[in-house]
DNA sequence: GGGTATTTGTCCGTATGTATT
DNA sequence: AAATACATACGGACAAATACC
């Protein structure tokens, strides 16, 4: 057996998906059509097209068929300096106006950080933390999951906001520079792709196989001191975000030419607090 | 039926990872005796193991055994600004000795655009373009896949080793600036992730079943007129590699508190062409 | 190297359940 | 309610990969 069966059945349809002989949206054939077409056992097809599925290339609806996948169309989220350098300093190209993206009112928590809040924070694993947690939306379809987690203190030294569960409205990096003199002078993002939980596939609705991966970002940012003053998670499903970052003078999305960006040093003001990342449709 | 069998194995036997009493590398019993411990068929069975394997949670090795997935070290990928300031004002922490990276030799190909190429670089679909590409190892390890894509435009104005197979020592970003005045002023980086495909499940050695995801990084780099002078193209497997954005100022990643780093416009030195990346092992 | 036992992989057939039209 | 189509579950047989003697 040179190939098995179901892979050379798979590689068959592979083929004609990629020559646009079946396009995205378009209804396979049933598996007793198959069955006769390829003179194979009904098992062998269904294997044929959970290989295909697996890979993300088609679909199946229980019911109604298979459907060649949908490729979706990726949101872009910025990571970097474009971003938080101060939302007036963004050409407007980069925000149109489209894409509505909806917050939730944040859900506080008092925790003990585990052990990668920790590490991040720098604290002693189980410390108190305050973590403030918001679904984001785009257009209505869920499209991240955040959380920031925030040193008890800092809460203890006068941010009592931090544990109101409602939004900042000049934004927490704001807030905490004009209460604790505490400036955000930089930060790092680390993005990892992890498998979902149950949590993520329920809020995102992902295929319940957990076969669509997620975008992990974790942001810590840094204040004059060098400390770690804040740790924000956001989780994205991988199939339909990308993350651009730019470095240096890179000319706009659009088609203007901009100056090159000054090297201003960076400060904590824009809405970096409340959205970690500012987002924009592409194509 | 409230959930199906196969389900429910398959979350017991999560269960039993996740609390730690089967261990990463352990294995698993055999598909004979799960299938009298659970009092179900080995197809049954198999459905559940299938239903873990897709989530990366086991691996099946025919003649073996079913084993615990053991989850890979993630190797750290820095993009941004902390890379190509200028290998000089890393950290040295930032940049360990002992994982060391390989660079095949750069095979070079003319090239007409694809789409994605020629969208990026600006020019007209099915423009000629060269392009070098190189697989990449840390200690011997298939580690990345690169392809640069140059404009043939360069190579007509003089830069005529692009067209060599060989590495360029002093880095292809200081040729061109030497030759052609051409100097990059920066780049933008955009991170997505997608299905490996089959030259990517071969050279990375990944599970044949495309299960694990592509990060693919598309680096544009951009030249004083702002136009796009190269396009590099890196895919990561994402289940190995984790990518850091550093913006600000952001104290190394080891002990000392380095000074904050200094707004220098940012130049093309350093080693930005040959190797996208810079890494470092973590943890 | 060869042979054998073990274990997973492939393939078939059948019956019944569940979701959708 | 009926028809259609995929999902679950069982059974069996043989192939292929691995380990061990």
């Amino acid at each position: 057996m040179a190939r098995p069966l179901y892979r050379q059945i798979a590689d068959d349809l592979r083929g004609q998906i990629e020559a646009g002989q079946l396009p995205p949206g378009a209804r396979l054939a049933t598996e007793d059509e198959f069955r006769t077409r390829y003179n194979a056992s009904r098992n062998t097809i269904r294997d044929a097209i959970k290989w295909l599925a697996v890979q993300g290339l088609v679909e199946t609806r229980p019911g109604q068929g298979t459907f060649v996948a949908v490729k979706l169309e990726p949101v872009v989220v910025n990571l970097g300096a474009a971003v938080d350098n101060g939302a007036a300093a963004l050409p407007i190209a980069e925000v149109p106006a489209s894409p509505r993206m909806e917050s939730s009112i944040p859900s506080v928590e008092i925790q003990s950080a585990a052990a990668p809040v920790a590490a991040e924070l720098r604290l002693p694993e189980g410390e108190t933390v305050v973590s403030r947690h918001q679904r984001q939306f785009i257009d209505s379809t869920p499209w991240s999951l955040q959380t920031t987690f925030y040193p008890m203190d800092l809460v203890r030294r006068g941010a009592s906001r931090l544990l109101a569960a409602e939004v900042i409205a000049e934004g927490t990096v704001q807030y905490l520079r004009d209460t604790l003199n505490v400036t955000q002078v930089g930060w790092r993002d680390k993005l990892t792709i992890r498998p979902a939980d149950a949590n993520e596939i329920a809020f995102f609705s992902l295929p319940p196989d957990g076969r669509v991966g997620i975008a992990e970002v974790f942001r810590t940012a840094y204040d004059q001191a060098g400390a770690p003053m804040r740790l924000t998670v956001s989780v994205f499903p991988a199939d339909r975000n990308s993350f651009v970052i730019s470095t240096g003078a890179v000319p706009g999305l659009a088609l203007e030419s901009p100056a090159p960006r000054s090297p201003d040093p960076v400060g904590g003001q824009g809405p970096a607090d409340r959205t970690p990342a500012i987002f924009a449709l592409e194509r």
